[in-house]
DNA sequence: TCCAAATGTAAGCATTGATTACACGGAGTG
DNA sequence: CACTCCGTGTAATCAATGCTTACATTTGGA
């Protein structure tokens, strides 16, 4: 290295990066490179080395952190369900007046709006072979809003809210539409949508509401 | 080796794999080797080693067949479209007389009669991190099949069999229901279902058809 | 019969995930 | 201020793997 080991850069916090010893909170920096490897590279590109080398840090550094690969990607996925949730949270709390059939309109237009909003973040949540989905609480979590939704669709049923029919039929089927509809968007395989003229988000929760419609009593 | 290097097995096809120089069908036996590999040891435990070891063939030798490890995948995945082509096919011969909306409703079920008996070709196919589906004819074909449930919902249409609605809509909303349902069985998604009482095949075209009815005139 | 193409083997290189021993620096304590 | 501890990064290294190259063997056809 070109640089002598007394940097001296104690203090010197602003500026660009003086490189001290210590980078000061890697573990971030490592998540928020990952991510925007992905988006450069592909998701098969990605390795613990390229990530170290674009945070300027030696390949080993990493693993004081993340001890495989697969943790590292494991992380981002937890941070993706973490700003998930966060937009869910918020769906719900500007719905909490509306009756059970419209807060699950809002909780599925969070999720759109996530996915969305959070593309590769939502590709390597779904993509069970670079993460430790069991092992970590990222089950755990899914299960929990998949409870919510299927609470709501019974709380609608309750309210007669609901088409005749098995409420949790309709919940199943409402999460495998907006589980495809994000994985087709990310995969390109929006026939032509994704192009100019629409929104891809607002032609999908179109389709979401038309789900909705199409379940309402 | 402790074999001789005069086999004399040249005329000797019957029997237990009597080891000769060439394997014979090499290629067929890798993607055969590879499923099997997935199914026991997990998609991302899948390396050419292992499945030129589980075939009984030197380390190289995968690679006169399949120039990359991604090559080797995609190889899957082009088998698995042929499965689910000649499913669908099947599919709609037998529905050839029925009308369109009907035989919408028969490929969709040839499609999950597919996912649900192959899950590890649905996931291969459904894995892009792993596989080159566009430099392959992976993309064409899949495109070829959209292509045809498309003019299926339109062709419903202009027969007066569907609700007052865009048939595009209808025809994205059925493709991303029926990819959302089938990965999610991969995943291990279905709340109970997996068990034993229900039959997910049977389950999710019970889904399926509540998505055609709500969608019919 | 003989040659050429196809196919498998053997050996090795480069990359990468992961481990280990060591170096550095910051925070608390006296 | 001096000292120590411990979290964090570095350097060196190993093992596994993808992939390449040179060679060996078999097969099929002229």
């Amino acid at each position: 290295m070109s640089r002598p080991s007394t940097p001296a850069a104690k203090a010197s916090v602003g500026g660009p990066p003086g490189r001290r010893y210590h980078h000061g909170n890697l573990r971030q920096a490592l998540l928020e490179a990952t991510v925007q490897l992905i988006e450069t590279q592909g998701l098969d590109q990605v390795s613990v080395r390229a990530v170290a080398k674009m945070v300027g840090v030696s390949p080993g550094a990493p693993f004081r952190h993340f001890p495989t690969r697969t943790a590292l990607l494991t992380a981002v996925a937890e941070q993706a369900m973490d700003r998930l949730r966060e937009e869910i949270d918020k769906a719900l709390a500007a719905a909490a007046g509306e009756n059970a059939l419209m807060r699950y309109r809002a909780l599925g237009i969070g999720f759109f709006t996530w996915a969305f909003g959070n593309p590769v973040h939502f590709q390597v949540i779904s993509t069970r072979a670079v993460i430790d989905f069991e092992g970590s609480s990222l089950r755990a979590r899914n299960d929990e809003i998949r409870a919510v939704m299927a609470d709501m669709m019974r709380d609608a049923q309750a309210a007669g809210l609901l088409r005749r029919g098995d409420p949790v039929r309709y919940a199943v089927a409402g999460r495998a539409l907006g589980y495809g509809l994000a994985r087709m968007y990310i995969d390109g395989q929006f026939p032509s949508w994704d192009v100019e003229d629409l929104n891809p988000l607002q032609e999908v929760i179109g389709i979401f509401d038309q789900f909705i419609a199409s379940i309402a009593a």
